[in-house]
Parts: structure tokens; sequence; C-alpha cells
DNA sequence: GCCAACGTTGGC
DNA sequence: GCCAACGTTGGC
């Protein structure tokens, strides 16, 4: 199964809000390499939710690609600020999933914590810090699920 | 198809 | 609020 990290500020849509949502349309991707990687995704791959934008930005917790990759409509609608002229029913340019909420982190897995870790040295969160959706190895994925619990040291 | 100018993201 | 990184746009 495949993992990602999906970015966000807080004060934009937070891990909070998809708790109280349960789900949601990622809509308004309007950069391709982020485009490219959510459309990988797959019916269940794991998700870790990350705040960006603030002081101590952090992985704060997990959730589940809910629905595969389609069409977002945004790009089709004049009103929306994602609106994109060139893009068509036939051929879209603009790609979203829905994710729904999975869990909150006990402890959440700090930028700071990760830059230290030799686990992640690779880790395309870091390597490409403008990325709003990145992807995540299996062993990257196990090293931070294991940070973000409660036993974590 | 190249590259300069410009815009955006995100950490600090 | 600043700045580095880098993506996007548009002129040639």
């Amino acid at each position: 199964m495949a993992a990602f990290i999906f970015k966000n500020e807080p004060d934009d849509y937070s891990l909070q809000d998809l708790k109280r949502d349960g789900s949601v349309a990622w809509n308004g991707v309007r950069n391709y390499g982020a485009r490219n990687r959510m459309k990988q995704a797959e019916e269940g791959d794991l998700v870790f939710y990350y705040h960006s934008g603030i002081s101590k930005p952090a992985i704060v917790g997990t959730a589940r690609i809910s629905k595969a990759p389609y069409p977002d409509p945004t790009q089709y609608d004049e009103d929306s600020p994602y609106f994109d002229a060139k893009a068509t029913e036939d051929e879209p340019r603009w790609w979203t999933v829905e994710i729904k909420f999975e869990s909150e982190f006990d402890s959440p897995v700090t930028l700071d914590a990760m830059k230290d870790v030799e686990e992640l040295a690779d880790i395309e969160v870091l390597r490409q810090k403008r990325l709003s959706v990145s992807v995540v190895t299996p062993d990257e994925a196990n090293w931070i699920t294991n940070a973000g619990s409660a036993d974590a040291p």
C-alpha cells in the first residue's frame, strides 16, 4: 500500500476540521508535481496529515484515501478560485481525491524531529519542501507511525 | 525550446 | 515579514 503526505495550513483546513467533517475532497491542487503524485493514489492508501505555515510544522495524524483520483470539479467552475479555462471535460488538467479521517497522533511528528532522523534522510517532504503532496516509502511510513504513537520515546 | 521575470510556498 | 527554492508564464 502506498502512503503520502498531504500538507495544509491549519488555518485553511486542519486535521480537526477533517475529524469534524469525516471526509473531504482535496480540491484545488494546482501544481503538476503534487497532482502527479495524487493521481497515483488508490482507495485505502495511507495519508499523513501535515500542518504547514505555523511555528512548529508537524505531521499531526492520519487519513485514508476514500475515493480514487477523479477530475477536480472546481476546474470547470468559473466562480471558483481554482477555475482553469484550459481544462476540458475530455481532457481534465487537475485531479482530486477524497480523504477520510483516521487518527490524531498522540505526539505530533515535527519537521524539526524528522530532520534529525537517519531513516528519513531521503524523505520527499524534506527534499522538496514546496510540494504539497509527497510520497512516503513503507519504511518511512512505519517510522512516522511509530513516532506519532504515545509510546514513542 | 530557452530563459528571464514573476508568483507562490513554506520555513524561519 | 523576509527570503530561498522552485514552479509557471510568456516573449523571443
